[in-house]
DNA sequence: GTCTATAGCTGGATAGAC
DNA sequence: GTCTATCCAGCTATAGAC
């Protein structure tokens, strides 16, 4: 790879973190990567392209760094704290979700909008893998739709990371309450274990009962 | 209230949703309010005065509009209605959600930051005095932190506006698969009526357990 | 591959006539 | 309060020398 090229990729995650997406521009690029502003033409053919590929390769880094971490997770309340720490070390890199960026821009922007989709499905995909582990065997995970959930996981997360940037204090308070949320995943197993197979087809029923949502494209 | 103010008020709202916060410049929002370009700063100071004081009026409306659907509720379920309701609406509106564009946009713009998260704390709270009705005389209840908990589910919501700009297949799994979620609610509801003493303790000790998350600032 | 230079716009903001 | 006109900084993108 050449180094221009890197550098490039590099700059732009800069940029992004130190002027959000609307301050991305060529030349804050160009500053930020120490190269001259025309090569991000001559080398990605323009801007979009240019934040299209960091994202995907600063997210798929991200989520090599990570996957190993998620592989350990055995509950949620784990699964939670692998977030605070990835939270934590997003807070320490600039204090910008690069991911968050992209995506409020990709909603005008539609060469924007599939890579950003796709940046962030190796973040659902990772965490669809996560909530396998941690469903199976339990009567929850029977019926439980996992990448619909994976999916609420990933963008909740979003959400959250853009709040911290407006409310460093709110967000703390988030991750208190969810911690203790999480300790109401052991209770209901524990109840679970009580009766178990009353509550799985408790559960079964409930959650079937519903109009089915169908799969739609 | 002049005309011209509220039609600067209005035009705000209409280049955020049509360009997101990127494009939400001067001469896009005169554009749209059918407004001279000059007097966004005779009569706001600045794009950011503007943009600001738009978001907050768009958000008390809406907060407004959903204050007495949100007064009955009287669960989870009802209260994730809700919020399909006004996601399908927002949808309509403009495909975008104006307090997640400010809140990407305020990232890295101080002068936006407090206005911004402002607006979010009216949904904030509106979502926290419909926790405060749903979880009085549960057994999680009791010990549950309702402002965080309010937190929570209001910045998983703008992530879910966002992720919705990317991928709407995508966010209708989340849709679904929170609605399969919701009726866990009440199946844990019944469980405990079981034995609602034991579920009650079991929840006080697992909760407290935990090291206290002390206020901080 | 990298540079300078520049075309052609659009940006925020102000001055001053009316 | 509203308008025109304008300053100048910044923007994307390209042309063309090296």
């Amino acid at each position: 790879m050449s180094s221009t090229k890197q550098r490039l990729l590099d700059g732009a995650l800069t940029a992004i973190r130190e002027h959000g997406i609307a301050g991305a521009s060529a030349r804050t690029i160009a500053a930020a990567a120490d190269v001259n502003q025309a090569l991000i033409f001559y080398h990605f053919g323009s801007i979009d392209d240019l934040l299209s590929a960091a994202c995907h390769a600063c997210t798929a880094t991200r989520v090599k760094e990570y996957s190993k971490q998620l592989s350990n997770v055995s509950s949620m309340r784990e699964l939670l704290q692998v977030g605070r720490e990835l939270h934590e070390q997003e807070k320490t890199l600039g204090n910008v979700s690069v991911l968050a960026q992209l995506l409020a821009g990709a909603q005008n922007d539609d060469r924007l909008a599939a890579p950003t989709a796709a940046a962030l499905q190796l973040w659902i995909n990772e965490i669809e893998s996560v909530l396998d582990r941690l469903l199976n065997g339990t009567p929850f995970g029977e019926v439980a739709d996992r990448p619909g959930l994976a999916r609420a996981i990933s963008v909740a997360f979003i959400g959250l990371e853009l709040y911290e940037g407006v409310d460093e204090a709110g967000a703390r308070q988030v991750f208190a309450a969810l911690d203790q949320l999480s300790y109401l995943e052991e209770i209901v197993n524990d109840l679970g274990r009580i009766s178990r197979r009353a509550l799985r087809s408790k559960i079964s029923r409930a959650v079937r009962k519903k109009t089915p949502s169908r799969p739609h494209s």
